[in-house]
DNA sequence: TTTTGAGTTGTTCGA
DNA sequence: GTCGAACAACTCAAA
């Protein structure tokens, strides 16, 4: 037998772990976590404060034996392996830009000193870049994507390793206190995850497909969060669908996350800049009065009651509804001109559940410069939007308390109340009808500039 | 090989 | 009030 590490990154749980299996396969087990300070300043206090509590859970689960330690995993995990006398470091395979990189680092650092590191599995169903077209190259449209995906399949999960043996007594630097936040977090951890996926089969998933649009019903999993730090599997969750309507829709979900953690896979650099090169040259609003629009949206007060309620309920519980992010995105790209990084930046340094290729390429699929050849013409109407998907205005009504005395749908057009705007509710910011003018006006230039 | 039709999430306008 | 058409350009798979 021989001591190995499971290191830790984006698989803080211990079932359906297939890295973990195989180093528990081999011998006893050195569990480590890194804080790369490359990684955890992005990660804004939210995400740093899940985290945090994710490692605590999972401390626990490994009988107080998770080894953490600071620092850049160049460095690290050599040490680590050094002392532990492992010649094997196993982990689940990551797949985004930046860890990519470091894990070329760190093999190349182990192979140095005689070791190596070992990739099993990944946070996928699928391992990005496994599912290509006839022709050998990337899908860049999601349907054809989701069928050959299917088609492909995947493992069942496999259970937690029953036997093993964590390596003890290794120094550990601990896991450093939470950060503050104010927003108000879901429980951390592998427990909170499965109880929240049990929560969601036992009921709420018979309405997924017809309500999951709906902000104000919260009919969505949830599991986002779990997701992001892999205290769940997608394969955990995909076992347990069969073919019903609400089942496929929440595979198709799924799906979502697998397309474009794909896409990134293939163009690393699409994380920021414009999958449609052409797109790129689109005139962009910046400067000191561009500034104060984007802290107007950053602050919920563009006098748009759906925008300000979804920016507002960003604040509160570092989580917003799907539909809610399609619109707040589409006010900030359409109606503000400000470019769509600038708001994926934003979300990413506020969201629970924020990840790379999920976020960053549902801005670009709203801004219009991504996957699925965007309609310019898509161009989401704040109050059109509040009508059809908060048709009696609960959920603006819940995160704008300037506007709770107001009935109904009238919540989405406060500034035609009979007795005016109500107190401390802000005026809107732009004129939408005449910024969707412009939207497509800069579109229509940038055709003609060929 | 070329053609054809469809493609997560929309809005407006005119009948 | 509802309904269909129009709003481009590109991707992909099937015909």
């Amino acid at each position: 037998m021989t001591t190995t590490v499971l290191w830790f990154r984006r698989d803080l749980r211990l079932a359906d772990h297939p890295a973990l299996v195989a180093a528990v396969a081999a011998g006893p087990v050195v569990p480590l976590f890194v804080l790369d300070p490359a990684l955890l300043g992005p990660a804004g206090p939210v995400r740093t404060a899940f985290l945090y509590r994710g490692l605590r859970a999972l401390d626990q689960a490994l009988d107080g034996n998770l080894v953490v330690r600071a620092g850049d995993p160049v460095d690290v995990v050599p040490a680590l392996a050094a002392e532990a006398g492992a010649d094997t470091v196993h982990v689940s395979a990551d797949f985004g830009p930046y860890g990519r990189r470091r894990d070329q680092d760190v093999a190349r650092a182990l192979r140095a000193a005689g070791r190596r590191l070992t990739g099993i599995g990944s946070p996928y169903a699928v391992d990005p870049g496994a599912v290509l077209k006839q022709d050998g190259t990337p899908f860049r449209v999601f349907s054809p994507f989701y069928r050959a995906w299917r088609a492909q399949g995947w493992p069942p999960p496999c259970p937690a390793p029953g036997h093993a043996a964590w390596v003890e007594g290794l120094r550990s630097d601990g896991i450093p206190e939470d950060p503050s936040v104010d927003a108000t977090l879901p429980m951390a951890g592998v427990a909170a995850a499965q109880a929240r996926l049990e929560e969601f089969l036992a009921g709420p998933i018979d309405d997924y497909a017809d309500r999951r649009d709906s902000p104000a019903a919260d009919a969505t999993t949830r599991l986002s969060p779990y997701l992001k730090y892999g205290c769940i599997h997608p394969r955990q969750i995909l076992a347990r669908l069969g073919q019903s309507k609400p089942h496929e829709k929440l595979r198709s979900e799924l799906g979502w996350r697998e397309f474009y953690a794909d896409v990134l896979w293939h163009t690393p650099d699409s994380a920021r800049r414009s999958l449609q090169p052409t797109m790129a040259g689109m005139e962009l609003d910046a400067g000191p009065s561009a500034d104060e629009r984007f802290r107007a949206w950053t602050e919920g007060r563009t006098g748009f009651p759906l925008v300000d309620a979804g920016m507002r309920q960003l604040r509160g519980e570092a989580w917003v509804h799907n539909r809610v992010r399609m619109v707040v995105a589409s006010f900030l790209v359409k109606d503000l001109h400000i470019d769509w990084a600038r708001g994926a930046r934003w979300f990413l340094r506020h969201l629970v559940d924020g990840d790379l290729a999920s976020n960053n390429h549902g801005w670009q699929w709203v801004a219009g410069t991504g996957t699925d050849p965007a309609p310019y013409f898509r161009i989401f109407n704040p109050v059109t939007q509040g009508r059809e998907h908060d048709p009696d205005g609960d959920y603006v009504r819940r995160w704008v308390p300037e506007l709770a005395e107001v009935a109904g749908r009238a919540v989405h057009e406060p500034w035609k109340l009979p007795g005016g705007l109500p107190a401390g509710y802000p005026q809107r910011i732009v004129d939408h009808a005449a910024e969707r003018a412009e939207a497509l006006d800069r579109y229509a230039a940038l055709k003609s500039d060929g």
